[in-house]
Order: C-alpha cells, then sequence, then structure tokens
DNA sequence: AACTATCTGTTAACTAATTCACAATAAATT
DNA sequence: AATTTATTGTGAATTAGTTAACAGATAGTT
C-alpha cells in the first residue's frame, strides 16, 4: 500500500485496473496514457500524473506495460490480507451491490449478509444470511470491518451503533440518512436521489 | 432554476430538502446552519453558502424559515415541467432504484422501464416493462429524456447510442462502462466497486 | 440604555483536483 | 546523420471546492 494517495486517485486506480483487466492485453501488451484517458473519458495528463503518484513508469514510446501495471495498482491500493465486508439488508439493492462483488474477483469478501426480518435464516450466493439480532456477535467473531449498508431508511442509527462498537472500519452507505460514527470510521455515502436531481438539474437545456 | 450553480451545490440543497422534509417542521419552523449542517455531517459555512448561492436568507436569530426554504430549492434545482425518466435494465439494480422514486415526490418520473429478455412484458410498479427493442420508439413518443442504465455490462455502448438517438439528455450510469455520448450529453457515472476499494484503501489502519 | 451573546451573509484564505505545457527521450523516417 | 514525430514525467497554472473569519444585526439580559 502507497500512502497518502489523494481519494479520487484512488477510486481512479480502481478504474484503470477494470478496464484493463478487461481489455485484450494478451494481443496488446502495452497502452498509452491517452489511450486508456480515452476509454474511461478522463485527460491523458490525469492518467499520467494517477500512475506517477504510484511510482510506475512506462515506456516513452511503447506505453506502460499493462499485465505490470495491473499488479502495481494492486501494490498500491490493495491491502495484503482479503478483507471481510458484510452486507446490511438484502433486498434489491444489498443482492444487485453483492451480485457485483461476485463478477469481480478482488481482495474484498463477502464474508456474511444481515436482514432485519427475524425468520428464516436463509443462504445469499453462498453467503449465511443472518438477523441483524445476531450481528455484533458474527462481525467481533469473522473479524469483519467493513460493511455495506443497504436498508430502507428504518433505524440505521442504532444499527451503525451496533457495527461501529463490533469493529466495523469503513461503510458504504446507501441510505439517505447521515450516519453518526466516530472519525477513525470511513464512511463513503452514496445517495440515488441526490445524483438524479444533480442530472436533471444539469439537463435542463 | 437559477443557472450555473456548482454541481455539489445541487447535490447539497437536493440533500438539505430531503432532509428538511423529515424534519418536524411543523412544530420547529425554523433551523439554524449549524443544525443543518450537524444532521448532514457538514460545515455550517457550506449550509450558508449554499443557500446564499440561491439567494435564500435567514433570519439573524431565528434561523431559516424551513417550509420556505423548501420551496426555494425546488426553484432553484427542480424544472417546471415533471421530468420522464426511463430505467434500462430492470434486475435488483435497476429495482432498487426505481423502489428509491416511489417514496419520494420529487418531479421526476418513472415513465418507462426496458429489459433484454424479450418474454414477457411485464408491468413492474404500474409502470409498463418493455422489450428493449422498443426504445427508441417509446423514448420518442413519451418525450422520456432522462435514463438510468443498470444493466450487467452487455451491449452498453449500442443501448447507449439508441437512447441518445431518441432524445436521452441525462444518463445516470450504474455500468462500469465508460459511455460514449456526444457532449451535449449529461452522465453520470456510478462504480460501485471502485468506491468499495477506495474505502477498504482509507480503512487499511 | 448599554452590554452580551449569537447567528447570518460574505469575503478571503486555504486546500484539493484538474489541466496545461514543455523538456527529455528515443523510435521512425528522410 | 539529421530530422521529424510521438510519448512520458512533471512543474506550473488553473479551476473547483471547502473552511475560516468577521462585520453587521438583533434578541435577550443586566
Amino acid at each position: 500500500m502507497i500512502e497518502n494517495l489523494p481519494p479520487n486517485t484512488v477510486e481512479r486506480l480502481s478504474n484503470y485496473r477494470r478496464k484493463l483487466l478487461s481489455y485484450p492485453f494478451q494481443e496488446k501488451p502495452f497502452i498509452h496514457s491517452h489511450r486508456l484517458a480515452h476509454l474511461l473519458k478522463i485527460n491523458p495528463a490525469h492518467v499520467r500524473r494517477d500512475l506517477m503518484l504510484i511510482g510506475f513508469t512506462g515506456d516513452v514510446h511503447k506505453g506502460y506495460e499493462i499485465e505490470k501495471l495491473i499488479i502495481e495498482i494492486g501494490k498500491a491500493i490493495d491491502c495484503q490480507h482479503k478483507r471481510k465486508v458484510a452486507f446490511i439488508g438484502i433486498g434489491d439493492l444489498g443482492r444487485a451491490v453483492a451480485e457485483a462483488f461476485n463478477h469481480d474477483d478482488s481482495k474484498l469478501e463477502v464474508a456474511a449478509t444481515f436482514r432485519l426480518t427475524a425468520e428464516p435464516e436463509i443462504q445469499f450466493q453462498n453467503v449465511h444470511c443472518y438477523n441483524v439480532s445476531k450481528m455484533k456477535q458474527i462481525i467481533r467473531q469473522k473479524k469483519i470491518d467493513l460493511a455495506v449498508i443497504a436498508l430502507p431508511n428504518a433505524d440505521v442509527d442504532e444499527i451503525t451503533k451496533l457495527i461501529v462498537d463490533a469493529g466495523v472500519k469503513g461503510i458504504l452507505n446507501f441510505t439517505s440518512a447521515h450516519l453518526k460514527v466516530p472519525e477513525t470510521v470511513f464512511v463513503e455515502n452514496y445517495d440515488m436521489m441526490s445524483k438524479l436531481e444533480k442530472l436533471s438539474y444539469f439537463t435542463n437545456e
């Protein structure tokens, strides 16, 4: 892991990697900054700068060696160990996010899912789905430290307190609530309605 | 509509409104900038600056009158007419986003949904779900100009071309593809995996 | 009536993010 | 061998976003 990368750079590196993994690098093992930038609809200088930040250098003429680049991005942004993720709420949204995981061979692993309804405890994609009452215990036991909250906005404060107590250090929050967490916990909010209203605003001829 | 608001301000205004709508303003009709900021976990100066940008003024002691503020935010960021939105892909993710709509009385209306599988044409939450083959025709006919793409990444380029030709001016893109659109079309990308990888990076003790 | 406390509105300072622009380099071409 | 062309790596400039700071205002208090 390379320390102190800017947040947006980390996100872009993740995007570069995903894009490159689906790029035919067996046939074309090198890529230029402007080509990659074009694929991602961003500025070529951005690509070069981001790669500079992780100390990856390309060939002045051939460009960047894709296979090596994928590995170096991993060294820069992945953890050594697999991170375990809990999914809280496994309705449409929770399932959608969890499915995205399974198509992706990342260092992140769905370790447990939880839901509010008591009955019954089901399996979801080979992962056990517990009732939230067991959340604290399971998160502690399995040493889970990331969580995705994808619940209709009920009782989110209570749930947040629980999982933070149990050791969760990062939360991807799909509810429109604004979570109360200690400073040590990193929260990434995503509110679909505000994205849509933004879209509406910026497309008004 | 107030022109030239910064993108982040538009998003925050949308958040203020939603938060205020669920605030007991019948009993407490006024709110201070620091109180609203606290609820949203942001800086009070931010709230004041955003409201300044839409020309809304508060009372030096009582604060901002919530009911009026909600209306003024509407005037600032909503369109006059209802905007029609098409949902393309109505799997777990598409349904989740569409559901979020129905709990929200915004100026945005789900006008049609589309899916890849041919059979049968179903109803989803009182909205007809068509096969994508009819997309261009329906979007034109119903004068839809916003779209949410929530598909597993197949053929997204082709679909994008189709809907842009049909008149769509804004796209909320949940696929990890980077859409090829003319400059006049506004695209908002949301890639869950990169958000999660960012979370993982910034919570690595 | 003077004083205190507090909040808005706004300017200014600051920080982060993006983009420009170009030296350095080396392959390809003349 | 000289010239052209194209690309990286990076400092500098620019733009966007956030936060600090405070004048001005006014209710409440002494």
